[in-house]
DNA sequence: TTTTTATTAAACCGAATGGTTGACTAACGA
DNA sequence: TCGTTAGTCAACCATTCGGTTTAATAAAAA
């Protein structure tokens, strides 16, 4: 249950899940009202649910026979972390050369 | 080739891959030389790199009968953009509430 | 020119993924 | 109590994934 990096990009890595995601940033709510918009069954958003939910990145809690799913970004932090240590590249190529020529330097 | 969140999540899913942008941070390198620390062919690590390479991630030049990669950090400008829609649901919980309950009103 | 080196291509394998359907369980409403 | 609703479980299917091995290609080195 402690949830990986492997875990959280695969969870996002599906444009299904990135909308259950998306959906659930606006408020608490069920899987069936998660399925709806979806041109697919229930039990195929179910398992989408349980791969985010594995990942840690959904809250799901049983209140009679509804499931409630939450948001729970947690996660998406340490992703977030990951990448930004490549943020140089993206971000300032004259930075990135730069980061280069230190490292040619020392080598 | 115009690279989507659907490729970028994916190529970061594997530990292997995200190993491979790590060491191309360091500076561009040959496809045998990013191979040596793994214990997979060369074959393998090829299709890892070809993964990123069609994710828009690395940068594949052949001089030679060498290929050198370069990383390429531009998609994951876009997943931090993505993830960073959710920021306030790791970053600062009572924010998150205060959101939800934005929302709750004007629906 | 011959051999080595760097790499891809092709075929294959087992496991995981994303979907389906049908049967089941459990809770709510009439 | 009985039917409906919410959701899971199990089995199945086609495709993708991560790896292998063997063969092919093309450039550099001897």
């Amino acid at each position: 249950m402690t949830p990986n990096l492997d875990q959280t990009f695969t969870a996002l890595s599906d444009a299904t899940r990135r909308a259950i995601v998306a959906r659930l940033a606006q408020g608490e709510t069920t899987l069936s009202d998660i399925a709806c918009p979806f041109d697919m069954s229930l039990t195929a958003v179910s398992k989408h649910v349980r791969v985010l939910s594995d990942a840690g990145l959904v809250n799901v809690v049983k209140r009679g026979r509804t499931r409630y799913c939450q948001l729970q970004a947690g996660p998406m932090k340490d992703a977030v972390s990951w990448l930004n240590h490549y943020q140089e590249f993206w971000e300032d190529r004259f930075a990135a050369l730069s980061h280069h020529l230190e490292k040619d330097e020392h080598e």
